[in-house]
DNA sequence: AATGAATGAGGGTTCATTCAT
DNA sequence: GATGAATGAACCCTCATTCAT
């Protein structure tokens, strides 16, 4: 009834909506209907569609940020920490397929390709722990002397891939499987 | 007689067309009139828009296939038949940018998820050269013991994902850093 | 507020020029045009094209059963009743040439077929007030001893074909000649 | 191989997928396809497909005179000579569904329209069995005073409602039932 | 005479967005 | 704030007809 129910209650059930069916095919009208909530209304909280598909992807971020915050080690060696984080994007992207989609879906949109761009190009903040991490990687000569960028690709991109894979019934990403894969990505990019 | 060249047209004009703005921002009024050609004659040629999406994902894939079959050393150390594999498609992807935008689009949509499936269910024939040499390291165990399908994304994920950082302008995969990130992917997955 | 206005408003116009041109002459933007209404409007009330016809069907059919059900004796000669009958239908026929018009072209589609093979399996209800007055003049052994859909057709069908050279202006359909011709049904069925 | 077989090739198949599928569910592609012929092929013998449609009934209509015409009675009793022409075109409507089909279809379109009224004004000729017949038996008063045209109503319009019904399969129009109709429709005009 | 590739107007339907209530 | 009827541009696809060969 309050507006900020409202919010909520589009956002909730247009990630359920896009994650499953795809951007694109997923009318306003859809989520207006599966929100309780008239057309209009959505366009009281987002400008437009794009905007609501922006907003959705900025949630799933700040909820995936927040979950690897908690309990990060700042100390301790690095190829632990390096363990620590990715293993817990992995647990958070199994249990958490929906968002999984739906970020996979964001970053293979227009959406995504510019967001991209913008980040790499205004490099303020980025509130990043890879980005973080890789720095002092580098300064302490313990991973390979590529771009960071190279480096967040070798980590970052078999760990989506895995999730989708698991997602899809292909592979099952259990404890040992998900220690496995993220010390192969450390290997990779170690020196 | 045009026949064949209004096809080729066709698909040449599509892989652009589709590979720059996505399968659903061009009306396939858009690729008639990019190709010189009526609407009506792309339907001559193919089924409907998922036909042609379709053929032309089959024709980059047997493009690759091709490609890569060429020169493809069937013998001497894996690790060496590895980095000639993987450097052959990071060339192939970097000279092929169009190809490889494509594919990404392809492998995120419908067909592409459907495609995936039934290739995972349906093991018949599927000259892959990764699998089988990937099947031949496990059989002599120099990678890791993990499902196939890990070691897959494990190599091929990262690949994509410079590819996709390289055409964005993110990077620059010289030989140097092909060399580097594919034996990068080595180490990842060697036992 | 407006909406059953519209919809009345595209009901009234669709039987119009589907009456008139025929089904398939008739563009979902013809009916909006002349309804002063967007197409998509058309779409809000009803599913598609099919849906409109139908309805329109239906729409007609209860106009004439209602029509019928007043004032119809219950009671007395059947052949009084009969002519009673068919002189009603006939006048109604005459009167509403764009309802005859639109029944024909409904009778003689797929739409019609169909839903002439539905009824005749399904005999719960139809309120059909010829088989009512046929099965009473069997059992009164008042009409010819053959099927009772034989002799539906006997007198349905010219009364049809009379309304159709009425309208077309190949005759006058006057008092007289309407009880001519209604008796000469009776005629036809009577034992 | 040669012209005349095409043309009669053409038509042969055109009178099946008309019948069966309705006109505007069957496109020239498809006739030219079924015949073995190419689509510019039919427009060398056929100025469109209204022609096509014209001719095609035309050609029916002479295969029912003809049909008809032999071995008619020109003496004897007019209702002989009535159940005679009404029986016989129905057993030929019975044993010729497709004749039957094509000429609903083609009746309640406007092509059938528009035929209908150029004959009713130009009453030139018109070798119509009926027509004799009915001014035969007005001239000896044994069949009711009203309109020609109503009087063919009477008679035809049972008959093709009959005969709709036993292709849909709701009667059976054996011997028995074909004597009993026929005659039900001359009790209709008789005087 | 025969072909069939090519055409493009036209059809049914969808859906992001607006605006009067 | 909230509504949802209304809009209409845009999409995919069909098919009668033409014309160069």
């Amino acid at each position: 009834m309050q507006c900020i129910d409202k919010r909520t209650e589009v956002m909730t059930v247009a990630m359920e909506l896009l994650a499953e069916n795809g951007f694109h095919r997923v009318p306003m009208s859809m989520i207006a209907a599966r929100a309780n909530v008239a057309v209009g209304t959505i366009y009281l909280y987002f400008a437009g569609k794009d905007e609501l598909i922006t907003e959705l992807f900025k949630e799933v971020e700040n909820k995936i940020a927040t979950m690897v915050r908690e309990g990060f080690p700042t100390e301790g060696p690095i190829r632990e920490r390096f363990l620590y984080l990715t293993g817990k994007i992995l647990r958070f992207l199994i249990d958490n397929p929906l968002s999984f989609r739906y970020i996979e879906q964001f970053m293979n949109s227009p959406y995504g390709i510019s967001m991209r761009r913008d980040r790499f190009l205004d490099k303020t903040g980025r509130n990043d722990f890879f980005m973080a991490l890789f720095e002092e990687a580098i300064a302490d000569r313990v991973v390979k002397d590529i771009p960071v960028i190279a480096l967040f690709s070798l980590t970052i991109a078999p760990l989506i891939f895995l999730v989708r894979d698991h997602i899809l019934g292909f592979v099952t990403l259990d404890e040992a499987l998900i220690r496995q894969t993220t010390e192969a990505c450390w290997d990779a990019i170690k020196r």
